[in-house]
DNA sequence: GTATATGCAAAGCATTTGCATTAAA
DNA sequence: TTTAATGCAAATGCTTTGCATATAC
């Protein structure tokens, strides 16, 4: 078994680019890259920390939150707080894309901006403001809490 | 000057139908009604507290927390977190809408659905959810915040 | 009279921050 | 060597909760 060499490239070029624009590049921060990569990937922080703890287990929470936060004003990734519970943090940020949220049990899933793409706010509607994007969310209950609803009722 | 008979009519309309539902109509609840009626009103927990207090200094932040959240689960009163900073909470529930969000100071106004009731989620999108709503949030800076930066960028 | 809502203060959770230590450049 | 990132623990902001008292029904 070989590595994963197109993540592990995606992850090189990502730091890389933050390198460019001045960042130290610290273990911490490798993992924290290296976790958050992939597609269809929603993390909570706590999530972030867990898997990266699994890589470098001295790392902190601090860090964990404090690289999030760099990662999202940066532009490399989307930080989405639908409804209740902690931020994910969404690394995909190349494709525009909206979500679709379980309100019960809080689990997003990527889905193609189809049929939204000409989705515009009317200028008499816009009321001064500079618009800078969309969020979409479309908000339900997702296969798994439809069925232990069923089984709960039966 | 008389006082606002649309609005108070409003309210006692509301508190019947929260009356039929066997709510004990209290001082409180009666003022948090009050509080969040009209048009436009995106009000934090925060802000509802205290205006509520002028009405009924006594009231207690725990009470308006407990009395929103119930609103909330009656579907009387949506709830919105749009990005960082407290939930707000907006009484117009009888007209669909959505939100312009300022990033900046966190406004909101709302906006008609003009343009967006023909967005559906494509069944081949719909990943088994059951679908409930759709939340669309233009997000952007409002007149205020470009001013602001503008003079402070001079 | 009885069930339920209130107020208070304490707890909870997610997130941020201050500061001494450590490590990247 | 210098400057910036880390880890820890304490602080923060929003929200919820437990429990004795007060109140609507």
């Amino acid at each position: 078994m070989s590595a994963q060499p197109i993540e592990e490239a995606a992850i090189n070029e990502l730091v890389q680019r933050l390198r460019d624009r001045g960042w130290r590049l610290t273990a911490q921060r490798r993992v924290v890259a290296e976790v958050l990569s992939g597609e269809h990937v929603h993390l909570t922080a706590d999530d972030v920390y867990g898997r990266a703890q699994r890589l470098l287990p001295e790392i902190s929470l601090a860090t964990v939150y404090n690289t999030l936060n760099e990662l999202v004003s940066m532009g490399e990734v989307l930080e989405i707080s639908a409804g209740d519970g902690p931020k994910r943090y969404d690394p995909n940020t190349a494709a525009a894309h909206h979500h679709l949220y379980c309100v019960e049990c809080g689990t997003l899933r990527d889905i193609n901006p189809e049929g939204t793409d000409g989705l515009a706010l009317p200028a008499s509607q816009q009321h001064g403001f500079e618009l800078l994007d969309v969020d979409i969310v479309f908000r339900g209950r997702c296969p798994d809490c439809r069925a232990t609803a069923r089984s709960a009722t039966a």
